[in-house]
Parts: structure tokens; sequence; C-alpha cells
DNA sequence: GCCTAACCGAGACGGTACGTCTCGTCTTTAC
DNA sequence: GTAAAGACGAGACGTACCGTCTCGGTTAGGC
């Protein structure tokens, strides 16, 4: 469940992870991910966090390597394991208004916002931190995506030409950037027009 | 040429611009651009930066609200105030490809990389910081952008339907998006992919 | 009227005495006595004292050497050029207890406290500041005891052999000490008891 | 040991006097004794504390109070704990001269003048250590002069009727105020005189 | 009745120290 | 052996003052 063990090895002193207490644990990523909220990121202190929590400091050094494996693993807790598959109505454009609909929702939910934040400035400092995300979080939707993508090929509603990757970063990239930077609103109504320009391209069409 | 000036109204306590002593301020911005470079951004401190520029801790307090506005200054002094406009080849799609590949080149210059990511994470968490950037920096650099595109339009190569910021949006947001996040290899290829998705578009082709 | 003038030569940069401000140096001294009444010692600054004073930091730097040096002509100012000669009504135990419980008196009025203290706190500190005050203060005010000690001398009330200046310490010594240590209450009992004792001694009487 | 326990009841974030580190303790009351006769009181630092004792400064502000206090337990440990009682030769003249030309030598002797002259300024602007300063220092040295003067009742060479209080004020109040204000030679001819006259007393004698 | 030197208010400057906060480590006690 | 508790060395935070240094704007003699 921990985003980094700092060791799995027989070495000495190195924690094992049957004696964990889970209590603890769920305290301490709980009170990471309300206090990330409440106080923001800037403000985020690993005693802060343990004295939320009712525990000691060393409970949270000793099982993550740092404040942004906890934020990540209060992610997990919160926002993990949900979301099935991306929905498919046949239609590919409205399918993809709806989730980056729900992506812009998301990106402006107060309570998500912070955390969010919060994690991407981990992310954005730490390449180790980083991997973990691609694996667990993104990558995982991401191969969600990858499928409704696929299918619409299948559908003959996307290229067969495109690199999916690329389709997701056209499509999702915009949206997350607008966000990080605040280079502009974030509405509905950008969503549809990033779908629709993504779809159609930027060439004038016959 | 400061960032976020306090106040220049006649209020009481606010510093007069015309005392500055411009020499400390040179110092003081080459001292941020050099020490995030060399230490990274979480170790860098104002503290550190007035010991380098020989300064005294308030004469960055005074004019600066922050961390993130003084490496914002650097930033201005370092890479601002460049970028004539971009090159018009006829070709709309070689000349982006030109342009991202140099965005890639950049992003990758170990000695951009730092501090780009420095100040990317104070415009995260501090929305006055970010309509600066978005004002000073990220503007003018769009209105060029939006330049090269109005011409491609009116040669044809470009949809009139198209919304500019949209437009810019599909072509650069993925690039910023993988680089800050590192979710995948930002290369050459990935910019010319960039650029031939989004023109093209996602839909098959008759 | 300066505690220290730094210099009274014709030296260059010398400040030149009859082009002082004389409204600005009796700002200062009312606002040093006022503050170290209101905010203590502990708390008094110079750039308290020019601010309340409506006065520019060098303004103070110029005329006085010393924090303790405006101090001293506050007090000058505020209590100085007083204190005629003691009583002599023949009777000199009953003058010695009127003129010490006057002092009580004045030790235990808080106007004059915290600023005697502020002073003392500064004699014993600074040497220099210490023999201005034994010339300014301390002296006029012992010859002042003197006389009237010499009086009850001729008078056949005082001892001829008795040291006149280790008299007026055995006198005045326990209460300043009293004041200075808040070793015990100071009281006009107290005030009273010095004297009976220093005026009989110790030793048992026949 | 310490001179002000902020408290040693059961409130939250009270520090745990059986977790005190000894060392650390010993380090801070010497390095402060030392610094204080090295660079004077004026510039005497916690900071600079901190450093000579190899020790951070939080480990200061927790267990003492102020300055003053731990300048207070540096006396303790350096002075403290001595001093058995008064000589008793039989003579109370010649005791009382002895002891109080003890007490000029210590005055003069520069170890001790800086040191001695920092507690006693921080004492003149902290009833509070005032107070402790009179129970711990001052007490248990005013009891053993006490039981001197006691026995010297008993064997008919000190008045009956004299409060002790007041006549170790007139003995030992001259002194000290001389010390302090500085005004005036301090000698062991002085203390011969202050002892002569107490006895005596400053009438005129059959 | 100018000229010019000094004073004056204001406040920026390079610094030092403050007292607080948090870091990551270490130690103690209880379970 | 894990955990809560929290002391510890370290060091940055943002603030308050230090004493020095310009900066314009008055004064106030000396010419």
């Amino acid at each position: 469940m921990t985003a980094q063990p700092k060791d799995s090895s027989a070495r000495r002193g190195t924690p094992d992870a049957t004696r964990r207490n889970e209590a603890s644990r769920r305290a301490i990523v709980t009170a990471a991910f309300e206090l990330v909220g409440e106080v923001g990121y800037a403000k985020l202190s690993i005693e802060g966090i343990a004295a939320r929590a009712g525990v000691g400091k060393q409970t949270i050094y000793r099982w993550w390597p740092s404040k942004g494996a906890v934020l990540f693993d209060a992610f997990l807790m919160f926002t993990g394991d949900q979301a099935p598959a991306l929905p498919d109505t046949g239609d590919l454009e409205a399918d993809l208004k709806t989730v980056l609909r729900a992506t812009v929702e998301e990106l402006n939910d107060p309570r998500f916002d912070e955390p969010m934040r919060a994690l991407n400035t981990e992310i954005l400092h730490d390449p180790a931190l980083a991997a973990v995300y691609a694996e667990r979080l993104d990558g995982p939707m991401k191969e969600l995506k990858k499928q409704r993508l696929r299918a619409a090929q299948r559908a003959g509603q996307l290229s067969e030409a495109v690199d999916l990757d690329v389709a997701i970063d056209l499509l999702w990239g915009p949206l997350l950037n607008r966000w990080l930077q605040r280079s502009g609103p974030l509405t509905s109504g950008y969503a549809d027009a990033v779908v629709e320009t993504a779809l159609n391209g930027l060439r004038p069409h016959a």
C-alpha cells in the first residue's frame, strides 16, 4: 500500500511490514489529506500530520520516505481504486465530451484542488515519486482511456494511424495545463472545444 | 521591473521605488537564478539568496512579496525580453515542428530545467504570481504564437473556425504536461507527432 | 546640555552645536522619557524614539553617542535643576528621616521607576556614562547632603571623625540597593530604621 | 536546578524535565558564563550561547524563559553551593572587615565583574528573576550573615535592638552600591571604614 | 539677498539577533 | 519490537533594530 517502502530486504532495522499498525497508517494518510486541504501545501508539515493523527513522528518516517509519498498514499486512499471504464455509447465525440467535462468538474472541485496541486508539486521535483505516480495512478487511468480509443478505432471513429499516447495527451494535456498554470478559465465549454478541435484537427476542411 | 510591487500609491510604509538600489536588485535576482540551479528548488532559501547576493534579508522582503516573485524576476532577467516572432516560411507544419522541437530542446536543457520547475511550483500555489506570469511572460509569447497562426489562417493552412487559444493549448499543452509530470520521453519525435496529430485531427480521413 | 558631545573640535563633519534644532532636541528627549515609561527599557529603541519624536534617526546619532546618553539627557530635563538644599530644622535624625522618606516615595513612584532603572542599567555597563552621571546628577546632590551633614557636625549631632562620603553611603546605599535588587519592601518604616541604626551604630549602648 | 521552570504540571506542551539532557544543560550555562566574560553583557546573545555550546537554540528556549535565567543558572553553577559559614573569631569588627574585604576583592575581580553586572542588569528589569535570585542566591547568603550577627548579639557585641536585615543592608549596601554605580573607589580601606562607621554609628560618642 | 554649508525628515541599505517552526534523528517508556 | 512522546542539533523563517548611507528640502550665516 505504501508508495515507496524504503527497503524490503532483511537488513537490520528494516521495518517489518507485517507488524505495521493499520490504524496508525490510516490516521496518518487521513490527517495528511485533511490538512493539505485546510492549510494548503506550503504549510503542510510532517509534525502537523503526526499531531493531527495522534502519532509519533517516527512512525511516519519509518514507513514513508518523504512528505510526497504520504500525500501520494493519501491520494490513493481517497480517490483510488475507483474509475471503472470510460463510457462507450458508440459516439466518440459525445463520450469524450462527457469525460472531459467530468474532469473539468473534478479539477474545479475545491475539495480536490489543494491535494492535487500538492501532489503535482511533489511530482514536479521528485522523479521517483513521478514514476510511482505514473505506475499506480496515471497508468491505470491511461489504460482505460486507451481502451476507449481502441474501441473508437475499431468503430472507425478514430484514425488507425494515430499514436494513442499522443491522442490522450492532445485531449487531456490542454485541460491539465490550464488547471496547473491557471492560464485561462476551465469550463465545460473549453472541454468541448478541445474535443472538437482535437478530433477535427487544425487544418481547414474541404 | 518587479513582479508584484506591493503598492505604488502614497500609502504610508510603502517602499519608494525611486530610492531602490539597482545593484542590489540585480545581485539578488542573479543569486536566485544561480542558486536554484545549484541547490534545487527545495533547498532554495531567502537566507541563501541574501548571503550569495551580499545583501540583507530585509532588502529582499522589502521589494518582493515571496520567494516565487524573486524567482519570477530572475526569470524575466535571464530569459526575458527575447523571443522575436515565430518563423514563417509559409509552411505551417514545418514551422510548428521547428518551434516545438526548440521548445523540447529548451525543456531538456538542465540549465533551465530546475529554474523552470521552481517557477512552475510557485505558480501552482500562488494565483497572484500565476496572473503576473500570464501577463508578463506567457502573454507576450502567446501573442507571437497567435500572430503566426493568424498568418496561417490567411494562408489557408489553418481552419478559420478554430479558436486560437485552443489551438495553442493543443500544440504546446502536451509538451508542457509531459515535461511537468515526466509522463513520457520528451523528444523531437514526440514534438513532430503532436504537430501532425493536432493539424490532422484524430478522426480518420477520407 | 548634551551628555557626551562626540567632539567639539574643528574636525570636518563635526556637528556645529549652534546650528542645532532645539525643537528636535526636546522632542527626542521627551519621546525617550515617555517611551521608556510605556514600553520599558528592554523595548526602548532608537527607531522608536525617532518615530515618536517625528525625527530622522540620524538626528539622534548626530548628537548623542548612545541610547544611554539620550536617556540621561531625558533625565536631566525632567528631574534636573531641582533640589535646593536639604531641610535643616536643627534635628538631624528628623531631617534625615524626612529626606529618606521622600526618597522612598520617589523610588516607589511608577512614573520614575522605569526611567530610573533604565538609567541605572546604562550606568551599570557604561563607565563613561557613569562618570557623567556622577558629575552632573549625583555630584550636586551629594554636595547638598554633605552640607547638611557638615552642619550637623558643627551642631555636635554628627561625629567629627566620620567620613561624610561613607556616611552618605551608609544612609542612602541601603535604600538604593533595596530598590535596585528588590531585596525587600521599600517603606518609610524602613527609611526610619536605616536612619536610626546608622546614627546609633550596631554596637550595644551602655 | 533551573531558575524558572516554566511549569512542572501535567499541562500539555510542558517540557518533561526527566528527559532533559544534562550534557547540554552544562554546555549551555558554561558557554553563557564564558561568553558574558568575553564579549560583555551587551553583546551576549542566545544565538552566541547556542553556537558556543554546540546546541540548538530551541534547547535553550525550551528550558529557560529568558537570557537572564540562563545567566542566573550559570551563576549558580560557578559560584553556587559554596560559601560555608562566615568566620567567627569572637571579634565581630575584625570578622566583618575580613568578609567585606573579601567582598571588595571579589567585586574587583574582572572574572566576576561582567557576569555579576549582567546578572544585576537582568534582576533590575525582571521582578521574577529578582525573586528567584533572592530565594536561591541572596537568601542563603543572608542567612549565614544573620547567623554570624546573632552570635555577635549573644556575645554582647551587637545591640539586641537592631533589625538584622537593616544591619546587613547597612554593611553590604554601601559596597554593592559603590560597585554598581561606580560612585567611588572600592578598596579594602573603604570596607574597613564602612564596618567601623556602621558599628559605631554616626553620632558623636561620649 | 544670494550662496552654500549644515541640518533636517525620511528611509534604503548590509547586518545581527530575535523567538518560532519544522526538519530528520535519537532516546525513553509503555504495551 | 512497535508505537507515542518528545528532546535534540540544525537551520530557515519573517521581523525588529542596529548604525551608516544617501536623498531632497529647508535653514541660517557669510559674503
